[in-house]
DNA sequence: GGCACTTCCGGTAACGTTCCCGGCAGCTCG
DNA sequence: CGAGCTGCCGGGAACGTTACCGGAAGTGCC
């Protein structure tokens, strides 16, 4: 194979120097149309390609962009990459894409990787909510997901999980499910505690006591869902139970949990999740959930980034509204009462 | 922000050439152990970090790599990124990830793109059975996927269809299914001739001739296998109804046409997918599926570029075998049949 | 002691691009 | 008509690294 053509072969083909090659090929105004054309005309003959290796070295800008989120695996998180890769891709530039595993020493050499491949900036989710190397990261970045609210000063992209709560305590008081359960994440995650905050807020308004809703823990994973449900359902054997998860593996795992403790949803048991996973369209019930805008959060995390290295002035942290989606898995408790209300009014 | 340090500056800490310093930095034999523990303590203290934009440029080797697969928000493909990024992360590459949506002037501009970042080399799963502009593509690649057999002079990895059809006919054989629906993906893909094909060599081998089998055609969503299964479902209105489905999704559609159908999933009907997508583990009833090793595909491709580029012998195509995961999806029809051949012999 | 050979190191030239500076026309204007 | 200005172009330096070459010590051997 033939050695690549550079701009030096290009610009003898159309017989001009180097550097006016070089404007013609960067859309430069200071180079004659008729020129630029005959430029243009000996690059496409030459199959003449920019190397970006080149460009990136002496002016700085190398065209690459780097995402660590912790798993690419994860259908949450490939959405967000999908996001910010539209954006980019929109930008001209490409995406290096990296899998923390939830992991601090993976994250730190990607990391290190992203800096020595000269990325002109990255999209973080930091695995940790206490992290302190962040300071010395030396590279412009966007954070992204719950964690951020650690870092202030950084521009942050992220659901708006008060909002989300609240949308779905209104629906589920809407359905006529009071004081629901909760099955959330670690204790020693942000996102927990935002959550849980934010349902406090909503029950003070309603003069519920916080402390009567059954509060289990696992970790994300359905399995850990599926253990939680059982200890709920051990707790209230037989009126309806109705649980609000923090994420829809756990509400997943609920639901199998139910199912093999002979339950029937929403029969017996009414479950909401939170993310808005494709696997959640499947389950049987379909799984009534608050759906997080992943997609929109990866392109606008992509969106912040560019903004912040134009300069342009950046509000900080950002936070999407979430949409809840109705499916099949809560049971709707106002066609008993308020029929028994209205006292046989109607037929 | 101060100027990142540079290895002359390293050098200069050091006390030695910028030469030697480099020697140093990348492990060549050509230096004494102590001036490289010396260089790099001055490394360390300058926070030193390699310029890979500019190794990339006097060496050749940028340390990129790609990967172009059709959507990385799909969960299949999703896997294979993870596959490939662990792969390359472990050789301290970095990979360049792009989707083409199916879209042909995608592909064609990610393509460019990677050309012109002089990755080293490219995973790509190419949108279209027929393309040419591969011939001129002008980097070292690897196809993956089952398109790949256009292709026969480049190296490639995809899932053995043959093995993993002749698994599941056999698995579905032994549950006492004989001659199962198929629904196929649509008529142009390579993928789906294939998947026919080895339905055929099966059924010859035991007197069943493939013309009885009925056949419908979707687009790989769960939209098309929905309406494709209402369709088998009209036909074949009051006999058990077994499917098999050339991927999860349309399987998942499936089940979901039978019963707003008001048919049972697996009294009435039985349905057999492929792919191994998460979602069919939150279904109800779970879904038998034949797992494709999606991520190690993605690792395996990863493997033979880096044997390729090595100069490493390839043995050109390479099929991974699939893996059935019995779920609940399936009726076991064994038991009743063999009873009555018993004739009553036993209770 | 001279010679070859090894080990280690320094200087210089690339790699392909962009940036800066200077120069040469042609034009305008007092 | 000369000064200044504008439009366009060429030449060279620089970006940070590695490849290559040559040379200075040190070692072993006759």
């Amino acid at each position: 194979m033939a050695r690549r053509p550079t701009i030096i072969d290009v610009a003898r083909l159309a017989g001009v120097s180097k550097s006016t090659a070089a404007r013609a090929m960067s859309d430069s105004a200071e180079v004659n149309d008729a020129t630029r054309e005959k430029v243009r005309k000996a690059a496409l003959a030459a199959g003449y390609e920019r190397n970006h290796l080149a460009v990136g070295m002496r002016s700085g800008r190398s065209g690459l962009f780097g995402l660590v989120i912790p798993d690419i695996a994860n259908p949450f998180w490939a959405e967000v990459a999908r996001g910010a890769q539209d954006l980019v891709a929109a930008h001209d530039a490409s995406l290096l894409v990296f899998s923390s595993d939830w992991d601090h020493e993976r994250e730190a050499s990607h990391l290190r990787a992203l800096r020595q491949a000269r990325v002109e900036g990255a999209i973080v989710n930091p695995v940790s909510d206490s992290v302190d190397e962040f300071g010395r990261f030396g590279l412009p970045f966007v954070l992204i997901g719950s964690s951020a609210e650690r870092f202030p000063d950084t521009p942050s992209i992220g659901s708006d999980i008060r909002q989300a709560v609240r949308l779905g305590l209104d629906h589920l008081e809407q359905m006529g499910h009071r004081s629901p359960a909760l099955i959330l994440g670690p204790k020693s995650r942000l996102a927990r505690a935002r959550f849980l905050r934010s349902v406090h807020e909503h029950c003070l308004e309603r003069d519920i006591d916080p402390a009567s809703l059954s509060v289990e823990s696992a970790d994300y994973t359905v399995e850990g869902g599926f253990s939680a449900m059982q200890r709920l359902l051990e707790q209230q054997r037989d009126a309806h139970l109705t649980v609000f998860c923090a994420n829809d593996l756990m509400a997943l795992g609920a639901m199998m949990a139910a199912r093999v403790a002979g339950r029937e949803c929403p029969r017996d048991v009414s479950v909401l999740g939170f993310d808005g996973v494709p696997a959640g369209a499947f389950s049987w019930p379909g799984l009534t959930t608050i759906e997080k805008p992943a997609r929109e959060l990866g392109r606008r995390a992509a969106e912040a980034l560019f903004d912040h290295l134009a300069g342009r002035a950046l509000d900080g942290r950002t936070y999407l509204p979430c949409r809840l989606i109705e499916r099949g898995s809560l049971a709707d408790l106002r066609v008993v009462t308020p029929l028994r209300i209205a006292g046989g009014g109607r037929t």
